[in-house]
DNA sequence: TACACGTGGGA
DNA sequence: TTCCCAAGTGT
């Protein structure tokens, strides 16, 4: 199906060419003027707009900009990239979240070195091919290092494009994202499109926001049918999201004669995956269903159980502090978790179930620790006060 | 298609 | 507190 027929379909309306070639002047002057100077607008390397684009997916631009900076200092080429270790890597990418991002970009690396001699391909096609690379990421990258006309369909611009037309589509579908990728293939600036898509998610992430949205300082606003009509508080459309599930961990922090700390690796997959965590029993696997309340943390048999199932899982005989030492909860996109933490120390070493190591803290920096983790040493280190 | 996948910030 | 948001992708 064409552009034009898939907007047909969907009850939109397409401008006359001459409102298509006043906007895209109107919105490329108002970038000129008020684009944001951040460090991946200071080179056209596809390298390196790579990585931006990858640490921008779901996350914020001030958050971004440290990370950026260091990675690309760290990693300067795509030979480097792929050359690197996944420690590396993980400490590169530690507090960003989504971790598989940084995985899937050195997998990436590799179909690089391998298929494209080292060299970013410019053919959507192989970029799409790459790992971790989408619809949206692969029209960023060709449209802003390669100058290619393709579209780069985010929020920022679905919520800017169900404003200016009206678009009744449930944002939050994933069907939808083509719907508007046809729509930029009619409007794109083919003299500009880079500069078009990030005019179009600035406008989105400065004037067009969320919240806050007042369409008469828009520098659009004689294109946006939502404000000639006085809609505009109705879109985009986005349906409610779920609530968050919640789990209870004892977290238990063990030590060694030596000072190290023992730490469980999370399974490969799920989340944090592969990440080191202290050691985690669900509640639910608690002998007593009395122990999946928050209350009786006092209860001298709950010490009793967690050592036990220590041993079963951990292979290792530990002694614990009675004394809950604190409480941590971490919220994720879609759970949450509540970690008891209690101290302790190792009596016999051994072998369970689960894959373990000893950590010195004197190693801490060298290792990436997910924020979970980070809280539940910094309650550690905290000083008690009775 | 819907859900899993981190984290921090703002209302 | 609670909710939603922020330059999405893999399965």
């Amino acid at each position: 199906m064409s552009h034009k027929n898939i907007l047909a379909k969907h009850n939109i309306q397409l401008w006359p060419k001459d409102k298509i070639e006043a906007f895209r002047k109107r919105l490329l002057n108002w970038y000129d003027q008020n684009k944001r100077d951040l460090p991946w607008r200071r080179t056209s390397n596809p390298y390196y707009i790579w990585v931006s684009e990858i640490m921008l997916q779901q996350t914020q631009v001030d958050t971004v900009i440290p990370y950026y900076n260091r990675f690309i200092k760290t990693l300067p080429t795509i030979h480097d990239l792929a050359q690197a270790s996944e420690e590396t890597l993980l400490k590169l990418w530690e507090g960003l979240g989504y971790y598989s991002r940084v995985r899937n970009m050195k997998t990436a690396a590799i179909q690089i070195v391998e298929k494209h001699e080292g060299v970013f391909p410019r053919d959507k096609k192989d970029v799409l091919a790459l790992k971790g690379i989408g619809p949206y990421t692969a029209g960023a990258v060709t449209s802003i290092a390669f100058n290619q006309a393709e579209p780069a369909v985010d929020g920022n611009v679905m919520r800017v494009m169900s404003r200016l037309f009206e678009i009744e589509l449930d944002i939050g579908k994933a069907s939808s994202r083509k719907v508007f990728e046809a729509l930029i293939y009619e409007l794109i600036d083919p003299d500009r499109p880079g500069d078009f898509n990030q005019a179009l998610m600035d406008l989105g992430a400065t004037i067009c926001t969320p919240n806050n949205y007042f369409p008469e300082t828009s520098p659009v606003k004689e294109f946006n049918a939502s404000y000639i009509n006085e809609t505009w508080e109705r879109y985009p459309i986005k349906k409610s999201t779920k609530k968050v599930k919640n789990f209870t961990y004892y977290t238990l922090a063990i030590k060694n004669e030596r000072g190290e700390h023992l730490f469980e690796k999370r399974p490969s997959k799920g989340v944090l995956a592969g990440m080191w965590t202290y050691l985690m029993i669900d509640a639910d696997d608690l002998p007593n269903e009395k122990w999946k309340s928050f209350e009786n943390q006092s209860d001298e048999s709950l010490i009793e159980d967690l050592e036990n199932l220590a041993l079963e899982m951990y292979g290792v005989k530990i002694k614990l502090n009675k004394q809950l030492k604190g409480q941590v909860s971490h919220i994720f996109s879609h759970l949450k978790w509540n970690l008891l933490v209690y101290e302790g120390d190792v009596v016999t070493e051994g072998v369970g179930i689960k894959e373990t190591t000893w950590i010195h803290p004197e190693s801490f920096d060298s290792i990436a620790f997910p924020v979970p983790t980070q809280k539940v040493r910094k309650l550690l280190t905290e000083i008690t006060l009775f």
